[in-house]
RNA sequence: CGGGGCGUAGCGCAGCCCGGUAGCGCGCCUGCUUUGGGAGCAGGAUGUCGGAGGUUCAAAUCCUCUCGCCCCGACCA
């Protein structure tokens, strides 16, 4: 393609709406353009990206034995209704009525649809395993989108919904999808990680998250470095503390410590280390309030208070509801006098004695607190987050923490929406079995900002060659005849000998074509210039390592060819 | 939803405190010169100052309401 038939609008300033590196360099690259917030325009290249993405996704899905199908994006709030998650799903589920007064919702994944297609076409256990794939846009209603189409509200996804007669039918399921992903992303170029996690508004038993590993990830991931185990921090298990303080409880004391409401001002003005000290945080778990106790530095981990509590919501209770449950300001609760409230605490909690604790008195605080003998704790329970350091759960070495994208999952989610919506099979006797269903998303846009991320320096993107919207950037140096002509053949030569190519045909300056060159990330640039026609020659510069080399026109094409081998 | 901030030319911003009818850089258009890493000179175009209402002789500037957007948090693939 000529640069003079598309629009590519690159902006040589940062656009103050955009952060992080990908955002900013998606808008700089002429890739995308916001529509609202959390909507964004693909431009021709932008979209080039996200048709690579696309393919290297329908390939592998293919392979797997998945096939391809499209949902529509609206879906009737019965289907909704059937599963309960027209209430649960919350204000994300985009709600609106269609002229006749209908309930309906822009699809935010799509286990309904797809499960009412397959109650209605499929009877037998013959015609399974079965895995349908789609790609299509999908609509969240984000409470806060950010950081351009990494967390869109609308975003192209790739999900798809295997079917199997029995769990074990749906392991393998599951398996094949895990495989498929780790060949998507290693295709991608990308470097990550497969993690445990939690399901979510999902549902399931099991769920893998697909981890593209950057700094401006979102999701924080914990993995030890020789051994296995990796998983999300929201899921990674705590193992119960192995050495217990023994030393012998001294008396309650209550002491005065004023204005010092964090762990921070209390350990300080103390003197004492923060893992002498245990916080009391009070949560409201489905509007019903409830202690937990976390050592001083510790943090609390609100997916496991959430599993152990079972409830659904859960959030901090306001400054008023503290107030009324420990007649006390916010940054004193504790857990001694703490009357007709659930007490809940992390395990480390268990292992300490003579501990520091606020006295639901303003400016005071206990001295060497014990557990069992000032107050009852009504169960010790995994509930904080893993820290560096933690041995791992599996017992394969110490836990690293790092920075994670989250660009796919995948769920082992059982009967759950068979269940609901009935979705049953005949299987060898006659019987009727509902299926066992697996659900297996890829976020494609967030695909191609993760790469961004992994890959760019301080001028531009460095696509992943399979997934870099051009293979070569054509740069004619100069305006002469000869330049000209020789990029018009040149042009010829590499389309015909199959790489895609951006042939810069403005009549710009040299400095301004490698610029954009560079930011637009092409994998090689080919540069055509007088000088280099005098002495029979073009230029190629690979983008990665800016490593420059010269051949004659007609060696063209085999040089990209071995070059791109090489940087595979 | 809580906290913070921002809406002025295509992009980045100044002007606002202290009212007098809009400016800078880049980009864009024309011409000449230039032409291997974001050219020089000369000329030019572009703004309902996010929107509505109010105060005032006069509002980008002050007041009220409203819409949009960004950041932090809660939440979430």
């Amino acid at each position: 393609m000529k640069t003079s038939q598309l629009l590519i609008p690159t902006l040589r300033d940062d656009p103050g709406e955009a952060e992080t590196v990908s955002h900013r360099l998606m808008l700089r690259a002429g890739m995308i353009r916001k529509t609202a917030a959390g909507i964004y325009t693909y431009l021709p290249l932008g979209l080039r990206v996200i048709r690579k993405v696309e393919t290297i996704i329908r390939e592998e899905m293919n392979r797997a034995g998945a096939q391809e199908l499209l949902m529509p994006i609206a879906s009737p709030a019965e289907l909704w209704k059937e599963t309960g998650r027209w209430n649960y799903y919350g204000k994300e589920l985009f709600r609106f009525k269609d002229r006749h007064e209908r309930d309906f919702c822009l699809g935010p994944t799509h286990e309904e649809v797809i499960t009412d297609l397959f109650r209605r076409e499929v009877r037998s256990y013959r015609q399974l395993p079965l895995n349908f794939y789609q790609i299509q846009t999908k609509f969240r209603d984000e409470i806060r989108p950010r950081f351009g189409l990494m967390r869109g509200r609308e975003f192209i996804m790739k999900d798809a919904y295997s079917f199997d007669l029995d769990e074990e039918g749906a392991r393998a399921s599951y398996q094949k999808m895990y495989d498929a992903y780790t060949r998507i992303f290693t295709r991608c170029g990308l470097t990550f990680r497969a993690v445990e996690a939690d399901t979510g508004l999902i549902g399931g038993d099991v769920s893998h998250e697909f981890m593209v590993l950057a700094a401006t990830g979102e999701a924080t991931v914990v993995y030890t470095a020789e051994g296995t185990y990796a998983a999300n921090l929201e899921r990674a298990e705590v193992l119960p503390p192995t050495r217990v303080d023994d030393t012998p409880p001294q008396p309650l004391t209550a002491v005065t410590t004023p204005n010092c409401r964090t762990v921070e001002e209390v350990t300080s003005f103390l003197n004492i280390s923060p893992h002498r000290l245990v916080k009391t945080l009070l949560y409201l778990a489905d509007n019903e309030p409830v202690a937990v106790l976390i050592r001083g530095d510790h943090e609390l981990n609100e997916v496991k208070l959430a599993r152990l509590l079972g409830v659904t919501d859960i959030a901090l209770a306001d400054a008023a509801t503290v107030s009324r449950l420990t007649n006390a300001p916010v940054g004193f609760a504790g857990p001694i006098g703490l009357s007709g409230i659930r007490i809940v605490a992390d395990h480390a909690v268990s292992a300490m004695r003579n501990m520091v604790v606020g006295a639901n008195q303003a400016d005071t605080h206990y001295l060497n607190a014990n557990w069992d003998r000032d107050f009852k704790v009504e169960r010790f329970a995994d509930l904080r987050n893993a820290q560096a350091g933690d041995p791992s759960p599996r017992g394969d070495g110490p836990l690293i923490l790092a920075k994670g994208i989250e660009v796919g999952q995948v769920f082992l989610l059982g009967t759950k929406y068979s269940k609901s919506m009935n979705a049953t099979i005949l299987d060898a006797h006659g019987k009727e079995r509902y299926a066992v269903m697996g659900c297996y998303g890829i976020g494609v846009g967030r695909t191609a900002a993760a790469a961004i991320e992994q890959h760019h320096d301080e001028k531009g993107i460095v696509w992943p060659y399979p997934i870099a919207p051009f293979h070569v950037h054509l740069v004619p140096v100069s305006q002469s005849a000869r330049t000209v002509a020789t990029a018009a053949h040149l042009y010829e030569v590499l389309t015909e000998g199959g790489i895609e190519v951006l042939w810069d045909d403005r009549d710009e300056r040299a400095g301004v074509k490698f610029n954009d060159a560079d930011l637009i990330g092409a994998p090689f640039q080919v540069v055509v210039g007088d000088k280099g026609l005098a002495d029979g020659v073009i230029e190629v510069k690979i983008r990665r390592s800016g490593a420059k080399s010269r051949v004659a026109p007609a060696d063209l094409v085999p040089h990209l060819r071995r070059l791109a081998e090489e940087l595979a």
